[in-house]
DNA sequence: CTGTTAGCGCCTTCAA
DNA sequence: TTGAAGGCGCTAACAG
């Protein structure tokens, strides 16, 4: 059960330690025989090396944290994923941790991560307490925003990289207005979130400009859910409405107004067109295949590991200027020109 | 930048490091005035303790490792967060892996959290080749499996916790006896899960002495997803069949079979009645009401834990005993009598 | 190419 | 109640 050490690998091998740390470490300047004789006794004596040493000498774990808030929203899973084979490439390992920014004691998680002395961390959020969280914290550890900053005073002293949402709001209104609808509906604004407010913004701005109503729903929760779509589409369902199509704020409250739908009769596109955000896997699913906006999940959370990397690998090359991603219009079946 | 530590804090007290440290970990054996002298000084200069260091000198890090190979399916993103809500209660944090045993390197990963000294490890999976795993790692550190055992060999020199899948699928063959089905079809059986093993042996066994007929259409993926569910439901509704009832293998699948149903026309429960394995999230959402058997998610997770932490705790008083959480059945919509 | 030495930050005896 | 000293396992100069 006692774990062997570097010490018991080198006195077994009659050399010094720190030989057998620079077979460890790939180091170039040791005769290839030795070294094999060393990884051979390493491997028949199941020799692990004590990451917790390493860290603590060396000053470095090749771990990198990341916080982000659910893990049942499935476009975080994704995101989550991409993370770890990103980070894997680059040889670090990610150290996920859940938990919203809104929590009293966020700072706890922050405290532990860098406890841990992970090398980085990124924060996904688009909340409107993150900008100033971070500022805590950034002091201590290289730290990238994945999430929106407000445009009225966009935090630019902190590195963020996020799917560019007005643009996408844009580009929703405009296809929508190219089918033909001129009464639309924008359900899921969510007033804490940077992200959801440029998504709207970019909706209405666009929507108006082009001479479209825009009703707007707005969702009061932490969190944007199927559930939360439900009950926003039954309050819009419940009134007779002049609307022919509506905007989720994303893809979960898509689903969610799709439930709605059906229980109301309401036919999708037939009586109206739904667009969502983010083009989570099920919008791509056989039934369902949502029209939506894709997040480009892969591409921000690459992004954004990769400008954490280059902060932890090269401190000096600072560089915060935000990079947004522009989202790619998915065009699949829930949405039809307006007869 | 620069890190304090617990020397700087001693030295600011005019105290030894000893001294500082018995602070920190709540000893009784310091002077009340000394300690809040230290606590303050700690607080002013923002103190954070090396988990490192701690870890390495202590020989414990308060962290367990939880291996699990989704994140996607609710199911287990439930169940991981669950497990790191029991854990903080019980002073512990989650260091969550994705990793499938299948996979050749999935060794890596258990080498990964045995060198970061987590204190114990959750495997979550059900897969044939888990125990195998386990036995090569179980020498060197406490490991609980979440998940099933082979039934015809239970290994049961390793500590198991998990759901009854066969008392589950014996009680879904019940459930659908009463309800008058004689025909019916078993979607999604995976020969590699043991947990699936066991919840189509639990229903094919009861529906035959029930006078039922069974056919059973297998899942060759290593995973269980609503895609998966979708096709496997497609080559079902497209030849002509005279089953009036479906047991998916779980929830995912069954929303797949929901998903090919209303592209094939077929109603559910007007034509055939559905039933899952899990009651994750989406099965009680209002439009899709599935009934099913719920996993006891919270349970298992708790239960696992807790043993796993019995180990850590109590490392002489072992007990392998496997221990199983019985399925309990939610009746919703998807399932009514035949006429 | 290899060994020696000195930490990394903390915990934990053992003395005082 | 507090201090001194040694060690956890590994890395990283600096010598040789």
């Amino acid at each position: 059960m006692e774990a062997v050490t570097i010490k018991d690998i080198a006195r077994m091998a009659g050399v010094s330690c720190a030989t057998v740390s620079r077979v460890l470490n790939g180091s170039p300047t040791v005769t290839p025989e030795l070294r094999e004789r060393i990884l051979e006794l390493c491997r028949r004596h199941g020799y692990r090396r004590n990451l917790l040493a390493r860290g603590l000498s060396s000053g470095r774990t090749n771990l990198v944290g990341c916080i982000l808030s659910d893990l049942d929203n499935p476009l975080f899973a994704d995101m989550a994923l991409a993370l770890e084979r990103f980070l894997r490439l680059r040889g670090y390992h990610l150290f996920l941790c859940r938990g919203r920014v809104e929590d009293g004691n966020i700072g706890r998680l922050f405290e532990f991560l860098i406890g841990h002395r992970v090398d980085g961390i990124i924060l996904a959020s688009s909340s409107r307490q993150a900008p100033e969280l971070i500022r805590r914290y950034i002091q201590y550890i290289p730290i990238v925003l994945q999430g929106g900053l407000s445009d009225s005073h966009p935090d630019l002293d902190i590195p963020s990289v996020y799917v560019d949402s007005e643009a996408g709001g844009r580009a929703a209104a405009e296809y929508l207005f190219r089918l033909g609808h001129t009464r639309v509906a924008y359900l899921g604004a969510r007033e804490n979130n940077y992200s959801h407010l440029a998504r709207q913004r970019g909706f209405t701005g666009a929507a108006e400009r082009l001479g479209m109503s825009v009703r707007t729903f707005s969702n009061e929760a932490y969190s944007s859910t199927m559930e939360v779509g439900y009950h926003l589409a039954r309050r819009f369902f419940l009134d007779p409405f002049q609307e022919t199509a509506v905007f989720a704020a994303c893809d979960t409250i898509a689903l969610g107004v799709m439930s709605a739908a059906r229980e109301f009769h309401v036919a999708i596109p037939g009586d109206i067109s739904l667009l969502g955000f983010d083009n989570i896997i099920y919008a791509g699913f056989p039934h369902i295949r949502l029209s939506t906006l894709d997040h480009q999940a892969r591409q921000v959370v690459e992004t954004a590991a990769d400008r954490l990397l280059a902060q932890i690998e090269h401190p000096e090359a600072a560089c915060t200027q935000p990079v947004m991603i522009p989202p790619v219009l998915v065009q699949r079946d829930t949405c039809k020109p307006r007869r």
